[in-house]
DNA sequence: AATGAATGAGCGTTCATTCAT
DNA sequence: TATGAATGAACGCTCATTCAT
């Protein structure tokens, strides 16, 4: 076997294994968590790879036994900042029964996540005005669902909400949750749990199926 | 009179001197507009200098009798798009006479704005991710008032908006805005007028003060 | 007669010319002063034709009218601070009859020159200095003789100098007068007409003629 | 020991240290010297980077990992060169034991060293004429004392020299250097040793305290 | 696997010079 | 004669990426 040129036992290549798993880890864990903060602190252009190899303590070289190029270490990012938005929202949420609730739940666990992870915040805010978003897009546009619309597709389906393209709605939340998570971060005075609320509500009455109203629409 | 000494008459003069500037204003004009439409394409750090100059059919040392650097003609182009977007704004709509209506056609009228011109949209949303914006908010924050938020301080001082920091305000109102008009421009179908109201109208929901209401806020 | 058509007379006509004249004079002196105080100023590297035109008040295209390009203001700068040392090392000092006095006379005068003009002191020094030097050395190793070294091969010929090569004595005497100059503006103190003699003493003893002479040079 | 991982022994390690350093020295020195001819060749302004990777055999990238820009190769090669004229001057004249000699020697050494090495005596000549020479001089300034002060200050605290500002002795003294030595490097024929010993003996005159003398100053 | 010296295309910017007016 | 807008080659410098060790 081969493990047995360098290892005394199949436990310590095991054990080997396990660490140099773990360094793999920590290394690339490193790259991408350092890469997050200078972009934080320096926007897309200004986090340079030199600047990146400095604060993860790797040498440049080694970037790039962990990523293709620098687009890649970016693009990682923003997939594993998007999963961790898909556990923030749904994790607890999708406990509840009532569609409304998990709505409300969602909204107010994700807004919760930016706002105590403003890094992540102001990574997604870059990227979705940066040309990777465009470029990405379309690779997206291939995976005809996930796990946001599909929660959206399935309110609409169900009556909860205004049958709409799932953009649309995708646009009104998460431009809810951002504009209050900035507000949060960047303003004087940070939002109370109750605010937060009265915040997911105004959405929920946007986004609703309208039961039949007495409220006229101005329309001009 | 000065102009006697080179021109026939004072209408031959003038008729100069509008050529003249017109032909400033066509260079300059020139390298604005394609600038702003390499923005649109490549990004704000993908619009190079070389590029500019070839799109807008000049040599790269004339943008530098008209800008002192390439960051100057950003910040011209921002200016001018704020500029217009406060015309787009106000310009009906303060003919209007009720406030609600005022919101409504303003809203409405700047939505269209940014779906009539697109690469004027997805400039402002990447002026507003990038260094550039925090270099500028300092200088705005010196100016005490605006017309945009004069608008909502008068909405909030006469009791038609909940009162609140106009940031807020601005992000709600601004951010449905935009996020309108992408669907719009990248969305599969584009909305009618009766859908932009609609968005309208759950906006102004959201930010008018609140009559004592039956209306029970979901609290988690 | 050409002047008829717009001068009332021949007199007019010439005071016009002369009128011309002057102002042609002004505005190439203009040229010509402004590159001295800015190369005092900024070096030869940072004088720029647009510091030039913007100092000597004209256009840059109008610098092209009077020298044919940027080199030629140098050149004949040069050449005319040469005149001017010229003039200020013999106007007065050819007017003595000892060739010692008149070496005493020249040397302080010259040096005199340089402390009151202190821009035309920099730029000689820089001049020197730079490759304008070699290239002019080479035009200038075509005119055979010239005053100075006409002085200093007087003073050997009849036996009041040593006989040695006509570049070194300027190199001696010319290495003094700016050195002195240069403490002079540059230093804590300035010299008194009585230190300035004593330098000029000792650069005298140095290139005089030696008597026979019981002083034993050293060699090693 | 940390060198036991990668090196078979001591001296394996060591050879490879130094061959390491003996490639880095390699690759700084070529930078260092071709910059050295290029500027003799061409002056500062003339001494492009492109010029220098090409001369060097290095991309011009490259320069940048040894020197933060152009103006630092400069320094370098102004303290390395001031370091060689100290070693020049001093190394075989601090052998002598009387203060007179001490100087011949110095002097005739420095001499020579630019003699010998002309593109070193021009860097200096244009180094003092330049921005970099003020630049310098105010780091230099908050150094006290060096080695060049230090010998004449000695001379003149123990009665060997006139007392007088360092500075004007220093100019007399290099300035007679620089001038002999341009005139050897540039002039027809070159000095012998014997002409050096003798222009040496006139700065000596020069600067030496005067004894009582009947030899009376002229002044005029 | 890890390094970091080396690369060189390409960046933003400058500036001597030209030329239509 | 005088202008100054326009030019474009060339500058110093950056930085994502490569590769020998």
């Amino acid at each position: 076997m081969i493990f047995r040129k360098k290892f005394d036992s199949f436990y310590s290549y095991l054990a080997h294994r396990m660490n140099v798993q773990s360094e793999i880890k920590d290394k690339k864990d490193s790259i991408i968590n350092s890469t997050l903060e200078l972009i934080r602190d320096h926007g897309f252009h200004g986090t340079t790879i030199s600047l990146i190899s400095e604060k993860a303590g790797v040498a440049a070289g080694t970037i790039y036994h962990y990523f293709v190029n620098k687009d890649a270490i970016i693009l990682e990012l923003y997939n594993t900042i998007r999963e961790e938005m898909l556990v923030a929202m749904f994790g607890e949420a999708k406990k509840e029964k009532e569609y409304r609730i998990q709505f409300f739940r969602g909204w107010k666990d994700l807004c919760k996540y930016f706002i105590n992870n403003p890094s992540r915040l102001i990574f997604i805010e870059q990227y979705n005005c940066s040309p990777y978003f465009n470029l990405n897009k379309k690779k997206q546009s291939k995976i005809p669902v996930n796990q946001f619309n599909e929660f959206f597709q399935y309110g609409m389906d169900n009556g909860y909400l205004k049958k709409m393209e799932y953009n649309l709605v995708a646009s009104v939340v998460f431009g809810g949750i951002i504009a209050t998570a900035k507000y949060h971060i960047f303003g004087k005075f940070g939002y109370t749990d109750n605010d937060l609320c009265k915040i997911a509500n105004i959405i929920w009455d946007g986004i609703k199926r309208q039961e039949i109203s007495n409220k006229v629409s101005i329309i001009i």
